[in-house]
DNA sequence: AATTTTTACTTGTATATACAAGTTATTAAA
DNA sequence: TTTAATAACTTGTATATACAAGTAAAAATT
């Protein structure tokens, strides 16, 4: 039950740190767009690695947005997206960073049963074991963009529903607490009008359009994904991917 | 300016034509959802090839989402997408296989001018070489699903505006007859309410909701890019992705 | 001076190898 | 019979190396 940094950060691997570093330095505005990354012996020489293991590291970056390479030139430094970043990356609030965004709780989490119609198949063991439910309203410069309904599969997760968390970040809760780590997911999309309930929280007129995403997140867990229902106010500002 | 296929199948890379036949073993159902591929110290046998060409493959499988890898396991095919595959992977027939799909030439290609305001930052060399537009309308199962207007920079494309596009995918044609792929692209997504336009060609109420993706496409030209405006009806079919 | 060639440097592809770490079936021990 | 240890697999990480292919600047040629 030890588990101390130093024994947690030393079971990550050389090339998710160098990933780490350059992401970091980019967004940070180290390196700007279009600038181009040291070369890829370059970066061997800095962090004393190898060749596969930088591409490795820049793969990550490339399939992430970060960069994009050219043979015979390096790596260029990518634009850092203008819209909210929710559809590649991870978490909402590593995509735009914690700047602007405030994330209020409307529904505390609490112990539920699965709808009955669930917007994607579960499995036995998820029905039986039932889930945690809970319900968030993110403001983006003070304005309610994102609405979201939460559910988690109530499996080993202690103390979950007493937990704080206005201003934190799902994702970093359930890494930090419970070493769940997101590793990717499927998502539905829809146009949808708004109803009662979502008008009054995104504080706009009935029946506007809102997006809708149902995502299923994968975890490190192997068979434990959890599950968001989000609705996305996109009338000022886009949701934002790549692909 | 012979090239012919010979020469250049000669240069797709090994890990890629191991993509494409899994991808295709895949899709046409040898191997099924649930099913483990064959380990990858196999495959080197099957194919002729070492280990990091091989995760090579697997790795860009996994990307596009034909697979998911766990350690100690092996390599689990993934399920089909059920809705209409357009986030992730690159152009709508590749997606959900041309079975039920029509496509309908609304306004044949023909040499215009960038809008004023372009949903992206448009280069000067874009801007002064003009574009040519194109609208269309994508039906899946006789129902109106995408309208959409697309726009490419009037760059060494001969005969372009009078090529046949019906039931023809734009990207199938740009690599064959310009040697143009795709390799990614950025989106802004937005649910907006039908104009009259809109309405009309996807045959829904005015005003209802749309979901509305302005997408860039980059492609294996340096500089080269292309655009496209999408209107999507998801009243009765949600747009997939995975992330 | 302008053009072509060469050179040096970049990323892309591929081989060969080694060990770590997770899974599963077999084997040995209780 | 049940449980624990082992062995034989799987994928994950990393090194070291080699050459191909694209880019850009320096050098040689015209």
């Amino acid at each position: 039950m030890l588990e101390n940094a130093f024994l947690m950060a030393s079971r990550i691997p050389q090339y998710r740190k160098v990933y780490e570093i350059l992401r970091r330095h980019i967004v940070d505005g180290v390196y700007r767009e279009g600038d181009i990354l040291p070369s890829e012996n370059d970066l061997c020489a800095t962090y004393g690695i190898t060749r596969p293991t930088v591409r490795h590291a820049l793969t990550a970056l490339v399939n992430d947005g970060y960069i994009k390479k050219q043979q015979g030139k390096g790596s260029i430094v990518h634009a850092l997206p203008k819209g909210i970043g929710i559809l590649s990356i991870a978490g909402t609030t590593s995509a735009l960073g914690s700047w602007n965004l405030e994330t209020r709780i409307i529904v505390k989490p609490h112990i539920s049963n699965w709808d009955d119609q669930f917007f994607f198949r579960l499995s036995e063991s998820e029905k039986e074991s039932g889930c945690i439910k809970m319900e968030r309203l993110r403001l983006f410069s003070k304005r309610p963009i994102f609405y979201d309904i939460n559910w988690l599969p109530n499996i080993n997760l202690p103390r979950f529903t007493s937990r704080n968390f206005e201003n934190r970040s799902l994702f970093d809760t359930l890494r930090a607490n419970y070493n769940i780590e997101v590793k990717g997911g499927e998502q539905k999309l829809k146009a949808i009008p708004a109803g009662p309930h979502i008008s009054k929280y995104l504080g706009i007129p009935s029946k506007n359009p809102v997006l809708h995403l149902e995502r299923k997140f994968e975890t490190n867990r192997i068979g434990y994904y959890f599950y968001s229902s989000i609705y996305c106010n996109t009338e000022e500002q886009a949701v934002f991917g790549i692909f």
